[in-house]
RNA sequence: AGAGGAGUGGCAGAGUGGUCGAAUGCGGCGGUCUUGAAAACCGUUGUACCGCGAGGUACCGGGGGUUCGAAUCCCUCCUCCUCUGCCA
């Protein structure tokens, strides 16, 4: 969530970012947090001093306790009455103020990066780049939901049968296919740095609020409600939850991880004509690489990470662009973020594999991630996080701008891993 | 899952109703001494919020309660340890 110091120190700048999202009533929420935490303040100064006058009350009794002067005692608690009501009385309207403020932030999103463009929709991303060119298929070719039951690879009836919609069984080697680029994204982060860990895939209410998956997007996850618990929609939850409440050494910054996981999201509502095979699913597998940084250093690591990105669909020969998103396209609690979209050669259109973003201090704020500079202020560190990748697009492309008449060719730099050359 | 025990400052560890934000030790930081270091000695050493400041308030696993007053008593939840059960 945004900081309140923050935005007191730059309302317009922050009205004019949150307005490039579109965000309805910029500068009426935000002047409301700035009341509300005047009055939390006012609150709390008068119910300290009462405080104050309560704490003394009661070492004086006990002081006059221990004298065994208790008939004087006993008249100094009659007083106590009063000012303990006030208290409550003010303590119970300190608690909804502050109660009111958190859950105000808690729907304000990030401000924008001033790079990011203004517009509502996808419609308006900005394209930064492409790279590779469109493979030239042979008459005939097909979309990787045919392929895949052409040599018996990825079978969705089967996930209906066992689960529903959405969650496919790979095969043969589908499954292998799937394997091998899992070790293959995991080596090469290892090979830049990153820390490899195999986090919890279920998560507590706490990191959903963390990293801002809770409240609000409860909808998304699956809720295992007999304990409280959430699947998680991507590893970014329980990595960067992995440093909430942390006090970090400046020393140790970038911190820098990588997980695999599988991911779940409900995807409710969002199902359309478009989204067949493995465009869309309920779960799915990902790599994912997340970064806590110095703020001075976060957008050099962000272009880190997205060049990092780009070089392993440089490596699959995948022919691919970067979006900027626009203000209404980024995500509730980026500031920044690269889309990275591949092309299906059979489908004809773009699909997203990986998306790489900036939170600067919005997760660390709610985390309460920081750490002490040289001058041993406490300071909000900035987390990042990218998809390295997310498999089931990338399978797709795969499949479909690989293919020839006589198979699917695999990438080269998967075949160590696969031990086969063909899908055939 | 059942029975029992325990959760205190960076760590270890006292404290079972009243000047306790908390003894003591270790560690950290500053100093004295020393050519330098060690040892010894002296001092210092948590976080958040409010306040221009003096200072105030809160925090002893989380939440709630009793009391004029709670680390200390009660309720509840969580975590860890031991034993029993179950299990990949």
């Amino acid at each position: 969530m945004l900081q309140v110091n923050f935005i007191r120190d730059n309302f317009d700048q922050a009205v004019e970012g949150l307005n490039k999202r579109f965000f309805p009533d910029a500068a009426q929420k935000l002047q409301d947090v700035l009341d509300l935490d005047k009055k939390r303040k006012e609150t709390q100064l008068e119910r300290d001093q009462l405080q104050a006058e309560s704490n003394s009350i009661s070492k004086k009794i006990g002081m006059l306790m221990k004298e065994g002067k208790k008939e004087e005692a006993n008249e100094v608690k009659a007083r106590t009455a009063e000012i303990k009501g006030q208290i409550k009385s003010l303590e119970e309207s300190y608690n909804e103020t502050e109660e009111s403020l958190r859950t105000l932030l808690y729907n304000i999103p990030n401000i924008p990066h001033s790079s990011v463009p203004a517009g509502k929709s996808e419609e308006d991303n900005e394209v930064v780049l492409e790279h590779g060119d469109t493979p030239n298929l042979y008459e005939g070719n097909q979309a990787h939901w045919e392929l895949i039951k052409k040599y018996d690879i990825i079978d969705f009836e089967l996930g209906n049968k066992i689960t529903g919609a959405g969650f496919p069984v790979y095969k043969g080697k589908g499954a292998r296919l799937q394997r091998a680029l899992v070790n293959f994204f995991l080596d090469e982060a290892i090979k830049q740095g990153y820390n490899e860990v195999q986090p919890p895939i279920l998560i507590n209410e706490d990191s959903g609020y963390g990293t801002g998956q809770l409240p609000d997007k409860e909808g998304q996850m699956y809720h295992a409600t007999a304990d409280n618990l959430f699947l998680i929609p991507t590893a970014e939850v329980p990595v960067t939850n992995m440093y909430r409440d942390v006090m970090i050494k400046e020393a140790d910054l970038p911190i820098k991880n990588t997980a695999f996981t599988p991911c779940f999201r409900r995807e409710a509502g969002s199902w359309g004509a478009h989204v067949r095979g493995l465009n869309r699913l309920h779960q799915f597998d990902k790599v994912e690489i997340v970064q806590i940084s110095h703020p001075d250093k976060s957008y050099e690591a962000l272009e880190d990470m997205s060049q990092y990105v780009q070089g392993l669909l440089k490596k699959l020969g995948l022919q691919y662009r970067v979006l900027r998103l626009c203000g209404g396209d980024t995500g509730f609690t980026s500031a920044l973020t690269y889309d990275m979209e591949v092309y299906s050669a059979a489908q004809g259109m773009w699909l997203e594999v990986s998306s790489v973003s900036n939170f600067e201090t919005y997760q660390a704020n709610r985390l309460k991630l920081r750490f002490k500079d040289e001058n041993k202020k406490t300071v909000l560190a900035h987390t990042l996080n990218g998809s390295a990748l997310a498999l089931p697009r990338i399978v797709a492309s795969i499949l479909e701008n690989n293919q020839t008449e006589k198979g699917i060719k695999m990438p080269e730099v998967l075949v160590p891993y696969l031990g086969f050359e063909w899908i055939d």
